[in-house]
DNA sequence: ATGGGACCTCTAGCGACTGGAGGTTCAAGC
DNA sequence: GCTTGAACCTCCAGTCGCTAGAGGTCCCAT
């Protein structure tokens, strides 16, 4: 028992790539571990479970602040768990605009891509669409709200 | 006629930032504008439509390689526009595979948000949900197709 | 003893901007 | 003509969550 995994190890048992998880370390969201002689990181189980934990949460969408609120309330078990609810319910809101901005995408650029029947690129319906800028510039409150963030 | 337009001017007639304009202008999207004798940039209508054309495209989601593909496809009307479709459609497809990575990701999150009953952290669910890594790590091809991309 | 794979640190880069510092120019009002 | 102050200029750093590479060291099996 009580065993040192490699920073190797590690990342075999999650699927963090070892350079994530060091990065993780940079950041102060997983512990530095002890060391060997040889300066290479030598973990125990507590950091498996912890680096687990935040793929877990990574997979699901959480922000990296949201994270760290919710390992801090992980290791603080007296504490009242409706900060982890309120987390999760802002991160589906989050996720609720997002599905909705795209959606929204999705429609317009399919209507936009039947509009043009092939040929030439100088009546592409397409390009003359994306060329009209008579719009004017978008004030729609869909748009506003979920702004730039690489959809 | 002919007078130009300060990249102030741009920026309230199309909505993009000024220093996104000239962002654009270093990238190499929109071409560089006369100067001032006092070295402000000095725009014609030619620089307006362009911008547009960005401002529309991004807002469809275009990647950036993409738009300049658009916008090279739209400054040679005599070529074929299918490569505009082509674009078009790729973006819908990744646009679609968001679409499902993210409605897989908010099923699981509801269904993790609504587990947990209240009380203290020591007991919540949500917590506990994230702290298991029994389930090893994630290969299922929803994932892997999306891979982590700002979700 | 040696080979080669895993590990180390440090730095830079991705996409698509955004913000700030520190300085110059323009246009309007007096 | 002069003053003000908003708008403009360039350059650099930061955002988010990693990822990749250079250049070197360590560990372990043969």
């Amino acid at each position: 028992m009580g065993q040192t995994l490699s920073i190797g190890d590690l990342a075999r048992a999650t699927g963090v790539k070892a350079t994530t998880i060091r990065w993780y370390e940079a950041e102060g969201l997983l512990p530095a571990p002890a060391r060997t002689e040889g300066g290479h990181r030598a973990y125990g189980e507590a950091h498996l479970g912890r680096l687990g934990f935040i793929r877990h949460a990574r997979e699901l969408g959480f922000p990296m602040p949201a994270i760290r609120e919710l390992l801090d309330l992980a290791s603080h078990p007296e504490r009242d768990c409706a900060t982890a609810h309120g987390v999760a319910t802002a991160q589906i809101a989050a996720i609720d605009a997002k599905l909705r901005r795209l959606q929204a995408l999705r429609g317009e650029l399919a209507r936009v891509a039947e509009a043009c029947g092939g040929g030439r690129a100088g009546e592409c319906l397409i390009l003359e669409v994306l060329a009209d800028h008579q719009h004017g510039h978008c004030t729609d409150p869909l748009h506003a709200e979920a702004g730039r963030e690489g959809v």
